[in-house]
DNA sequence: CTGTTAGCGCCTTCAC
DNA sequence: GTGAAGGCGCTAACAG
C-alpha cells in the first residue's frame, strides 16, 4: 500500500491537515493537545508516512540543504574538512537535518559555475565553496547576493565573504623556521598550482622566513602540476638540478611530499640523510611510511567547525561573526627531516 | 532586483504561464511558436530567471535526484566509481541533469538507515548502495519498494536487485594463478573485512584456485580491520608468523598492500625476492611507489557505466535489463612480485 | 499553437 | 487547541 499523505492521515483521524503538520512538526507540536499529538504520531508510524521534502522546501522557501563545492574528491583533507561541516550541521540538538549536496569542480571555472547554478536553482539554504579560485570570484559574489556563500580552505583576494581557513602563511613559515633550526642552508619548496591561495600563502610564509634567516632558495620556483604524488615524482628532477643542491625540500603538500620520497628511494639517495623533505596535511599515509612523514597537521577540526558554525548563523540570520582568525596549523616532526 | 517566477515572466510578456513552462523545457519546447519561444528564452535570460527545482520537483513527483550511498569517501576506488556514474548520468544529450546526493554509511548499519530514510523523503528518483552489507539487506528491500535501488560494487547475496558489479572471485583466482605461475608454493591473503561480499568472494576466488594448485596458505585467515594501509601494516606480523612463512601475499586491496610494503620495508626485507606483494584496485598509488604494485585492477568505468545505465532505464521505467554479468578485473604486473 | 484549470504536499496565517 | 483557507512555483491535462 503507498504512503500516505498528512491529508490521508487527516481523514483517517478526523482531524485537520495542519494539526496533523503541526503534531509531526519539532517547533510547533506544543501547539497540540498531548494526546492527538501521541495519536497523530503513532499513526504516522504506523502507516509508514514520508514527510515529502519537495513539498515542504517549497512552502518553507528553504530546502534544509546546503551546496558544498570540492576540487577534488580524491583529497583526504577537503574530504575531512567536508566530514566534520557535515557532522557539525547534523549534530545540532533541535535543528532539522541539513543534505548536503556535495560536488566536484576540478578546478575548472565552468564546472563551478554549472554547479552553483544548480545549487541555487534547487535552491539551497547555502553555499560553501571549498574550491574558490581567483576564476570563481565573480560567480561566487552573485550567488553571495542570493544566499549565503561561505568560503572554507580557499580564500579569495578580490572578495570578502565569512570564511574559515587554515594560516597557511604561518604554515610555511613553520617549516622554514624548523629547516633553520635543523641547520639547513640550501631548501627547495615543490609548489602546488597557483589557482588557489592555499599554495601561494604557503610559499610566501616559507620565502619569508629564509630570506629572513639567510637560507637560500633556487632562483627559479618549481612548480608540480597537480598536487598529487604522481606530479610531485616527477619534480624530483628539477630539485636535484638546482646548484648548490638543497639539503632540504618543503612540499606544499604530503601527496606531492610522498611522490618526491619514492623518486628519492629510486635514486638510491637517503632521507632524511640526503636529503629532507616536509609535507603538509598530514594525511594518514603520512604515518604508514616506512620512514614516517614529517608534515604540518591542518586544522582540520577546527576550520570544518567553523564553516558549520558560519552556516548555521547566516541561515537563521544571526549576527554573521566578524572577521575571524585563521587557525593556525601545526608542525609534526618525523623521521624524514 | 529579485528574480522573478515563470508568473511574472508570463504577466511581462502577455502569456500564459504555462507558454513560459514549455518554452523553457526542453521537450515541450517544440509545442510553442519559435518566435514566442525565442522571446520568452531571451527574457529568462536577461531578467536572471531561474528554475525552481523544489517546485518543479514536487509537481513532476520526480526530483532529477538520485541518492547514493558510500561506504568512504576517502576510498579512491569508491569515488572513481562514482565519478563514472554522475559522468553518465548528465552527459546524457537529453536528459535534464541528475544531481546526486553523497553520503557515507561508514559501514554501519543505522547511518545506511537514516540516510535512505533522508533519500526517501528528498523523493529521490532512486538509490545507488556501494555500500550494501548484510546488515542492510533489509532497509535496501524495503527501499526498493518505493524507488528504483541499484547495487554497484558490492552485491547482496539474499537480495537480488539491479546490479553493477566486479567479479571479485575471479580477481581473487587471477592473483592465486599468477602467484602458480611464478612457482610460489605457500602464499598468504591479507584480508579486508568481512562484512560486505567483495572481501569475501576475493578469498573464496583465491583459495579455490590454491586448493586446485596444490599451493599452500595459512589455516588461519588474516584479517585487517579495515581496508586501509594503517590497518594492513599491522597485519604483517600475523602474516611472518605463520609456518613456513610464505613467499607471496595477495592483500585485499591496494592499501593494505601498501601498508604491507611499509612495513616490510621497515624490516628490511627485500620485495619481490624475499616476499612478493599483490593488490586489488589500481589506486594512483600503485604506480608511484618507488617498486610500483602488482595489483588487480577494477573495472570502474564498466562498473560506474553499467550502474547509470541501469539507473536511467529503471527511472524512466524501461525494461531493466537481466542478470547482467560481473565485469572481470585485469591483473596488472609491475615489480612488488 | 496557446490558454484554462487544477493541483503536487506541505506550512502558516487567521479565525474561532 | 483546532479548523479553514490559501498559496509556495511549477507542470500536465484538456480545451479550443
Amino acid at each position: 500500500m503507498r504512503r500516505p499523505s498528512m491529508k490521508e492521515l487527516a481523514e483517517r483521524l478526523g482531524v485537520d491537515r495542519s494539526t496533523i503538520s503541526r503534531a509531526l512538526s519539532e517547533d510547533k507540536a506544543h501547539l497540540v493537545a498531548p494526546e492527538t499529538r501521541e495519536k497523530v504520531r503513532k499513526m504516522a508510524v504506523d502507516s509508514g508516512y514520508r514527510p515529502d521534502l519537495t513539498a515542504a522546501a517549497l512552502r518553507r522557501g528553504r530546502s534544509q540543504t546546503v551546496g558544498v563545492l570540492v576540487p577534488d574528491l580524491e583529497n583526504e583533507t577537503f574530504i575531512n574538512v567536508i566530514r566534520t561541516i557535515i557532522g557539525s550541521l547534523n549534530s545540532g540538538d533541535g535543528t532539522p537535518a541539513t543534505t548536503p549536496l556535495i560536488a566536484e569542480t576540478q578546478d575548472r571555472p565552468s564546472a563551478a559555475q554549472r554547479l552553483i547554478e544548480t545549487y541555487l536553482s534547487r535552491r539551497v539554504d547555502a553555499i560553501i565553496s571549498l574550491a574558490s579560485t581567483e576564476a570563481d570570484e565573480e560567480i561566487l559574489a552573485e550567488a553571495a547576493r542570493e544566499v549565503p556563500v561561505i568560503l572554507a580552505v580557499r580564500s579569495l583576494a578580490a572578495l570578502s565573504l565569512p570564511s574559515a581557513l587554515c594560516d597557511d602563511r604561518e604554515g610555511g613559515a613553520i617549516v622554514a623556521r624548523y629547516f633553520a633550526e635543523r641547520g639547513h642552508k640550501t631548501v627547495c619548496q615543490v609548489r602546488g598550482p597557483l589557482l588557489a591561495t592555499t599554495f601561494n600563502n604557503r610559499a610566501q610564509g616559507f620565502s619569508a622566513v629564509c630570506a629572513e634567516k639567510g637560507i637560500k632558495e633556487p632562483p627559479e620556483a618549481i612548480h608540480a602540476e597537480h598536487a598529487t604524488s604522481a606530479a610531485g615524482k616527477k619534480t624530483l628532477d628539477a630539485v636535484l638540478q638546482t646548484s648548490p643542491r638543497p639539503t632540504a625540500i618543503f612540499a606544499h603538500n604530503d601527496a606531492l611530499a610522498i611522490g618526491l620520497i619514492e623518486a628519492i628511494r629510486e635514486r638510491g639517495l637517503r632521507i632524511p640523510e640526503d636529503i629532507a623533505v616536509a609535507g603538509f596535511n598530514d594525511i594518514k599515509m603520512a604515518q604508514v611510511l616506512a620512514t614516517p612523514l614529517t608534515t604540518v597537521a591542518y586544522p582540520i577540526e577546527e576550520v570544518g567547525e567553523h564553516a558549520a558554525q558560519l552556516v548555521r548563523s547566516l541561515i537563521t540570520g544571526d549576527p554573521a561573526p566578524g572577521q575571524s582568525v585563521p587557525f593556525i596549523p601545526k608542525l609534526v616532526i618525523r623521521r624524514t627531516t
